[in-house]
DNA sequence: ACATATTGTTATGTTTACGCAACAATTAAT
DNA sequence: ATTAATTGTTGCGTAAACATAACAATATGT
């Protein structure tokens, strides 16, 4: 219960798990943990994630699963499956 | 470290403690030790709190303390202190 | 006046976030 | 080919989040 796209995130900006742990001031293991979704950080450490992103916090963390990238970025409306045969 | 509008918002709304517990699922004493900055909530609870109240996970929790009321709501540019003597 | 609800606080217990160390498995750089 | 960097995982220890209970103080309702 609660996703995050803190990978995501990290990759998109070229940052290594010890940068990013760095720039929020947690343990490098510990942003591994959170990728996993193997708990769940503080409000403190997920407003200093998002700041370090640019981003809102429910940009980065939500109550339900975060849809796939491809419904957010311009995938096209559905093909891929059968497409021109 | 970390400042919260959860008394704000709680009162604003017209809850109580014991009701906004139910809204998000904790026990009433929780709330109480949140009001008071006892300490900090993981994000899930941040975004339940949020999300009752309405708002932005920002809105609730800060990393520097939030200023008072009167800056954000309308409060007069400067007098009542020493207002037409 | 009495009862009920809300708040403030304190104490005890369980769970989990997070630090830190260690090591295997990839991957990248040279 | 070898080194270095990144990742995945495991284990142990500590601090803090959260549950629950208990009680005083104040307010609110009737």
């Amino acid at each position: 219960m609660i996703s995050n796209r803190i990978q995501i995130f990290r990759t998109d900006r070229g940052l290594s798990r010890k940068e990013l742990a760095a720039l929020v001031d947690v343990n490098p293991q510990t942003i591994g943990f959170l990728e996993r979704g193997s708990y769940t950080p503080s409000v403190e450490l997920a407003l200093q994630l998002a700041r370090v992103f640019g981003v809102s916090v429910e940009a980065v963390f939500s109550l339900e699963p975060f849809p796939p990238l491809a419904a957010q970025i311009g995938a096209p409306a559905s093909p891929p499956k059968g497409d021109t045969p």
